[in-house]
DNA sequence: ACGAGTGCGCAAATAAAGTA
DNA sequence: TACTTTATTTGCGCACTCGT
């Protein structure tokens, strides 16, 4: 007679004679209890013998490694009993643990067990299948840690089986078959996973709303440079058309007025005209059209100021900024204008009470440093270094100013010392 | 060659005005 | 309110010119 058992170890099912198992003496097909675990002689496959060599029953009992394994069916013959696996469903019923914790006779598999039962398969189970390896290790251990047949005992779903031993459908059977522990504990690692997962998804949102957050604050950013550049501009072209409305209109007696009250200086005056260069206290970047044309022996500077072009060519060979500037004030204003006067207007805080000098005419002024810009914009286009050394044009005129004191000074005490003599 | 005068550049001092 | 910027003045040193 034989029996279809189920190693409880690895789910691997076939049918071996009942004398495999111990104790068992079955009377009839019916003669057995599907929920008792039986200890069973695997047979010489387990030791690399052809499974086709059917194992006989053992003699001494003691000196075998029995397996736990439960009977599914009984049949007369291992062929009608694999016809009768192949037609029907075979239930696998669960197992008490009462008929588990009987069985302690039953040699206890170790480690070394879990390795012998992977050398070969009677059915020929693909050793490659990496997966389902690490799958029975698993359900190996939970069954090592928590008692034999407790994996199965807490497992309540059934398997209908409808294979027969030496197919592939076994590997079915065994991938059917999950311990809820096995099954708890990864539903737990996949909803750890999911919450992390949430959680990374929450934070990608937060960093891409910042991201829009920055981008709208670049943008409002340029907006308010190409505004302030555009305002700049505007401002420029604003003192370029009141300077130009205050030289050509109605305006320009009292410019007139003015200039001649402060700047007697006849020969470099001329006729404002809108043809005529606008300028500015800022000057203008580019050359204007009209500027530094030749006319009668003169050089036109903007705005109507001419000056002398001979002195105006040696003026363009002088070295640094200092003297030029201060060429370029004696060629507009002439050393009698400027020994009386201040390039603001304000008093010298170093003496008390003392009387301010009229200034310079910011007109002229910003003339002079259109004219230097032209000549440093000839050198570098680094705007810091442009605005650095236009920003000195004051004190070179004021030094100016005071060298011609100076001057005046030692030829004040030389006509004293000569008229003493 | 030497001294005086001059131009030039720079630093320092001073005080007012502007700014953070 | 402290700090910075700006305008003005003064002084000093160096290089060059010119008369002696």
């Amino acid at each position: 007679m034989y029996a279809f058992v189920r190693f409880l170890e690895d789910n691997v099912c076939y049918a071996l004679p009942v004398s495999c198992v111990r104790d068992f003496s079955p009377r009839s097909r019916l003669d057995f209890d599907n929920q008792k675990v039986y200890a069973v002689y695997r047979g010489p496959e387990e030791l690399g013998a052809e499974p086709e060599s059917p194992p006989r029953a053992p003699r001494d009992w003691g000196a075998l490694l029995l397996h736990k394994a439960q009977i599914l069916a009984l049949a007369e013959d291992k062929s009608d009993l694999e016809n009768s696996v192949m037609q029907k469903k075979i239930k696998i019923p669960k197992l008490s643990l009462s008929h588990v914790e009987d069985d302690g006779e039953v040699k206890d598999y170790g480690e070394e067990d879990l390795q012998l039962r992977h050398i070969k398969r009677p059915e020929g189970r693909k050793p490659s299948e990496a997966a389902h390896k690490s799958i029975e290790a698993v359900v190996a251990r939970l069954e090592r840690q928590n008692g034999l047949s407790l994996g199965h005992s807490t497992c309540p779903e059934e398997v209908f089986v409808e294979a027969s031993p030496g197919t592939e459908d076994m590997d079915s059977l065994e991938d059917a078959v999950v311990p809820r522990a096995l099954y708890e504990e990864l539903l737990r690692n996949y909803q750890q996973q999911q919450e992390e997962m949430r959680h990374l998804q929450q934070e990608l949102e937060r960093t891409r709303r910042q991201l829009v957050q920055q981008a709208k604050k670049l943008k409002e950013y340029g907006a308010l440079v190409s505004e302030m550049k555009e305002l700049r501009d505007l401002n420029r072209r604003l003192q370029d058309v009141l300077l130009l409305r205050l030289g050509s209109g109605p305006a320009i007696d009292l410019e007139k007025v003015k200039s001649e009250c402060l700047e007697p200086e006849p020969e470099l005056r001329s006729t404002f005209s809108e043809e005529a260069n606008t300028s500015s206290y800022y000057p203008a970047p580019a050359p204007v059209m009209d500027k530094y044309i030749l006319d009668n022996g003169k050089v036109h500077l903007g705005s109507g100021i001419w000056v002398d072009e001979e002195k105006w060519h040696q003026l363009q060979v002088t070295q640094g900024d200092s003297k030029y500037t201060k060429n370029l004030a004696v060629m507009i204003w002439g050393t009698d204008v400027l020994k009386n006067r201040s390039v603001t207007g304000v008093a010298t805080k170093k003496k008390k009470d003392a009387i301010p000098k009229p200034p310079l005419s910011p007109h002229k002024l910003s003339i002079v440093r259109e004219c230097l810009y032209d000549r440093i914009a000839q050198e570098t286009v680094d705007e810091t270094e442009i605005a650095q050394r236009l920003s000195k044009v004051n004190k070179y005129i004021c030094e100016k100013i005071m060298d011609i004191n100076k001057s005046c000074k030692n030829e004040e005490r030389r006509e004293a010392k000569y008229n003493l003599q």
